[in-house]
DNA sequence: TTAATATGTAAGCGATTCCTTAACAAGGAG
DNA sequence: CTCCTTGTTAAGGAATCGCTTACATATTAA
């Protein structure tokens, strides 16, 4: 990954920065669908274990377990607020993902990426 | 422990009824580096099992199996030519992870954009 | 203080992942 | 034909995944 030198504080994320290299990506962290589902969950609001627990058949172990690999990828923050630990969506590190898939645009219709070539070179 | 019994597509969970599904879906096809580095590889053109391995430190066998998951997911078709099967590149099942990731556009704020300016490419 | 609530962690279990070697089937070149 | 290349499958190993129960810790309520 190459980065532009970026103002390192630009998003207060150190997350995106591939220097340190957590265990779980944005690719392995998404990949499996309870943690998709917690992430669109935590899209809304900030949500304690004990309150995301109630909209998925899986014990609070297991719900602790999925919210620390989305720690580890960026996509999550966890918040002490008395006795609890609310959790918030951190969407940034999704742009991995976009920038990826951004790759295989131009191939998903022939026609249309030969549009928006022409379109681009008109701009130019 | 009580349950809400949650509407099913509340937030994208039909996932749940893996009975009829195939084994791999394309979140989990991509999860793997070895796997997003194959479908940028067949992006240019088609290429037969020996060509690929080629540009990977595992065997032909670890190859073959890494393709079948990439076929079950729908993101690479095989054609036989003679004694060689030859992979292509089917980019459209990537629209489902495009799909997932647009809910969370909405999140991402004018910091983000910017950032997104600035990353170029990773090198998967 | 005592009890109830909220979370974290250790240990373990069955399934899955990623990879290997070995064996096998079949097309193409000599 | 024989040899070489190409691909597939079987079997298995080491590691990880997703989940559980059991226990420990910390905060709040009664």
């Amino acid at each position: 990954m190459k980065l532009k030198q970026l103002p390192n504080n630009l998003l207060g994320v150190s997350a995106i920065n591939k220097a340190s290299q957590p265990k779980h990506d944005v690719f392995q962290a998404i990949s499996d669908p309870t943690r998709r589902s917690m992430l669109k969950l935590l899209a809304d609001r900030e949500m304690s274990i004990a309150e995301i627990v109630e909209y998925f058949p899986i014990t609070r172990t297991a719900v602790n377990k999925h919210l620390h690999i989305l720690s580890e990828a960026g996509l999550v923050r966890s918040r002490k607020a008395g006795r609890e630990t609310r959790y918030m969506l951190i969407p940034a590190p999704l742009i991995q993902i976009q920038n990826w898939l951004s790759f295989f645009e131009q191939y998903w219709d022939e026609r249309l990426s030969a549009l928006r070539r022409f379109v681009e070179e008109d701009n130019d």
